[in-house]
DNA sequence: CTTCGGAATTTTTTT
DNA sequence: AATTCCGAAG
């Protein structure tokens, strides 16, 4: 065994050694804290605790198991195999697999992910008859999820004067209606979403002494990773399960809180001392990541927010460079740059692709960069986004599997009954769903009986046909699932439900990319089960693999060895490093983000996530920001951030044009700005509800944005007299060929044959082409 | 019941 | 620009 304190410094070895009783570590960017939270849990092995009484909460999966393996080759042998280690999402929903019964779900609940919530959603609202420009289903699932993450039950709703008072002066009083069908709607379907997850682990815990009793037992050693991002229900958990021993140890930096969004509270951390007045507090301070300049820049943007522990981090490491501020004229632009300057990095400096990350603040800003590494030859890779799970070929396929599992998921069955299209229509459906309601039952049971009771439901002998034989086969599917691996048995549902017939006959380019990644899922499948298989005690249920993809981060698929620049957004990137970083679209309306400037906590939350993204750089950070910016299909003027007029103009190297010459007196906020937390929120005057009650109010005109037709319209001479055979260069697609033109001269369309994206028709007024000669 | 095409709507960040 | 929604024709 390694000896553990010998590469910490002082501090750190004081966190590693100090392991009974609550402690905080306020970990700053960059001060090995991954290392100080590894090396404790295998001192804590070291002095003798058993593994398994050990649990470690992290933010991301992946982050466990390197931490496990890490883990394991510090201390050796496999005395680190009975860790707990994950993220609360995938701890949680394992416990309540084990204990579902207790709470009236069956255990092989459904986890929905969130379209799977909204779809359930937008169902209610138009069965409720409300209007969904008012109740829109993404905000409605955002009250419902901060509800729940806060403990609001449907109950406590309904006796809450206040709250319904807020929903009511928002002008959404039926939000309470909602949420109530929605739970029960969930609840029927044998399904929990994310935030399900932990509030029923929090029942669990409240509802059972029993289950909270052994659960305190079997955790004595509890620590959890970035609890600045934890919220209510997070944060409940926790203290219940730790009140028995409270040998709890939480690791963060307020400084680095960035999920309020989604319910995290700030506060957790900064009111750590108050739940457990004997913790012990340990600051690390010393970043061991970044050069000095990279340091204090970011020191002195986080220094603007008045809500935060004081601390100040510091660094011995180099000075090194000043922070390049590239002011672009466009998003392509801006792109180039950051291409053009990662390929003479790679010449100057030998740095690889994978020393390099772009990050920026909205997924819709990779296809720029994307568009400029292709042109350079730059391999990449993008995480995050529409994940390869969230495509609606996968989701098709998995909703199959899912229905298997777990037959009363009616998301998943209502999605597969008739794709591929087999004649039951909307009409047949609604039959259904009327008759399940009547009858007290769920789908599934009504087609158990579908011969028996369609008459009863006014379904025609034809369709009850229909809809006997397709339950037939998924109970054939049920029945293949005792005896066949699941990669054999999505095999066969790829191949007998008709999903790959119908795919393969598209043979456009998406159609054959959607062959291609059906027949990816698949592969994961096989993978997923040798996997498993090898594993002691491998769980190789299609029940297991369904839960690990909902849990899934793309992150999770990261891999080192891959030699590619990393694309993310700055959310993501957190806790990662890289020697070289961009941070793009530094631009007021995009970072910060317009929607976060009515109130000081959301700005201040922005600048937050500016300091986390400068924080990732080890050697060298680059500010790029574009003047003109293609957004929502029109090109929108930009200015610079006000993030970058709070640098210290000493550390940073302004390429061009000085922005602070072109810089706006940026006020702060916007109007009414300083509103509470609590404060309910009134509706803009942009909020269709005004409109929907005051008849048609003007929104607030956007001063930047400019008229489409001038500016995307360059057709000029040359295009308009393009002939077939003709080379061209389209922005994003590169150089292809043009293949046939059609339509009138106004808006012809030329389908062109590019190089590295296949054919794509395109109509000429926006497609920007450039002849080439 | 299905399919196709035009119209409308949309953009923050994610376990 | 891209996805989703909706209505009409087949």
């Amino acid at each position: 065994m390694k000896d553990l304190f010998a590469d910490l410094n002082e501090v750190q070895k004081q966190a590693v050694s100090t392991i009974e009783g609550p402690l905080m570590i306020i970990a700053g960017a960059g001060s090995g804290k991954t290392r100080v939270l590894t090396y404790r849990i295998a001192h804590l092995i070291d002095k003798g605790v058993d593994s398994f009484n050990i649990l470690a909460l992290t933010f991301t999966n992946k982050a466990a198991r390197e931490m496990k393996e890490r883990i394991s080759l510090l201390i050796g042998g496999t005395e680190a195999k009975n860790l707990w280690m994950g993220t609360f999402h995938s701890v949680f929903a394992r416990i309540l697999r084990a204990e579902a019964i207790k709470l009236g779900f069956p255990s092989n609940f459904t986890i929905y992910d969130q379209q799977d919530c909204i779809n359930v959603i937008k169902k209610i609202i138009n069965e409720l008859q409300l209007d969904t420009d008012i109740y829109k289903p993404k905000q409605v699932l955002g009250r419902i999820s901060s509800y729940k993450n806060n403990l609001i039950t449907v109950r406590a709703y309904f006796n809450n004067p206040e709250l319904i008072q807020a929903d009511t002066a928002a002008m959404r009083p039926k939000i309470g209606n909602i949420y109530q069908a929605y739970v029960e709607r969930c609840f029927k379907s044998g399904a929990m979403d994310f935030d399900d997850l932990l509030l029923r682990t929090n029942e669990l815990l409240t509802r059972f002494p029993e289950s909270l009793a052994k659960y305190q037992d079997r955790f004595r050693y509890i620590m959890v990773d970035e609890y600045q991002d934890t919220n209510h229900s997070q944060y409940l958990i926790v203290k219940a399960l730790a009140s028995r021993f409270e040998n709890i140890c939480v690791v963060g930096d307020d400084a680095q809180s960035i999920y309020a969004f989604r319910g995290a509270n700030i506060k957790n951390i900064l009111n750590f001392k108050k739940d457990y007045p004997d913790a012990k507090i340990i600051p690390l301070e010393q970043n061991y990541r970044s050069t000095q300049i990279i340091v204090e820049a970011a020191n002195e943007v986080i220094a603007k927010n008045r809500d935060q522990l004081e601390k100040n981090v510091w660094t011995q490491n180099p000075s090194g460079d000043k922070i390049p501020v590239y002011r672009a004229l466009s998003d392509a632009d801006e792109a180039n740059y950051v291409a053009s300057e990662i390929f003479s990095l790679k010449m100057s400096q030998q740095k690889k692709n994978k020393n390099f990350a772009i990050l920026y603040r909205t997924n819709a800003q990779s296809r720029a960069i994307e568009e400029a590494l292709r042109k350079k030859n730059i391999s990449y890779k993008v995480f995050g986004g529409l994940s390869f799970y969230q495509r609606k070929e996968i989701k098709d396929l998995l909703a199959y599997l899912r229905v298997l599992v777990n037959p009363k998921d009616q998301e998943a069955l209502l999605r597969i009954i008739n794709y591929p299209a087999r004649g039951i229509g909307d009409t047949t459906v609604n039959k259904l769903i009327v008759g399940a309601d009547q009858q007290q039952k769920s789908l599934d049971e009504i087609l158990n009986q579908i011969e028996l009771l369609g008459n009863s439901l006014g379904i025609n002998k034809p369709t009850i046909d229909k809809l006997a034989n397709f339950w037939t086969m998924i109970k054939s599917f049920q029945v293949l699932l005792k005896t066949e691996n699941v990669y054999e048995v999505a095999m066969k549902v790829a191949v007998t439900s008709g999903i790959l017939k119908t795919l393969k006959e598209d043979d456009t380019p998406e159609g054959i990319s959607r062959v291609e990644n059906i027949q990816e899922l698949l592969n994961s499948l096989q993978g997923f089960v040798d996997e498993q298989t090898q594993l002691d005690e491998g769980d190789s249920s299609l029940n297991f693999f369904l839960e690990n993809i909902a849990l899934a981060s793309d992150l999770d698929s990261r891999d080192e060895h891959d030699d590619k620049v990393s694309l993310m957004t700055i959310h993501l990137a957190k806790g990662l490093e890289f020697p070289v970083v961009f941070i793009v679209g530094l631009e007021e309306n995009l970072f910060p983000s317009q929607m976060s400037l009515n109130t000081r906590q959301e700005l201040e939350e922005e600048r937050r996530l500016f300091y986390v993204a400068l924080t990732r750089a080890q050697e060298k950070a680059y500010f790029t920001y574009a003047t003109t910016r293609f957004r929502w299909g029109k090109i929108v003027e930009g200015e610079p951030s006000r993030f970058l007029e709070e640098i210290c103009e000493k550390h940073l190297e302004i390429l061009n044009i000085s922005f602070t010459n072109t810089i706006r007196n940026h006020s702060g906020l916007n109007s009414d700005l300083f509103a509470d937390d609590f404060a309910p929120r009134y509706p803009k005057s942009s909020d269709p509800v005004y409109k929907k009650l005051k008849g048609q109010i003007k929104p607030p005109q956007n001063l930047k944005s400019i008229s489409n037709a001038k500016l995307a319209n360059p057709v000029g001479g040359s295009v308009a007299n393009l002939k077939i055979g003709d080379y061209v260069l389209h922005d994003r697609f590169g150089k292809g060929k043009v293949v046939s033109i059609e339509g009138d001269p106004e808006n012809a369309k030329a389908l062109i044959n590019f190089e590295n994206e296949g054919d794509k028709k395109l109509l000429l007024k926006f497609a920007k082409l450039k002849v080439l000669g």
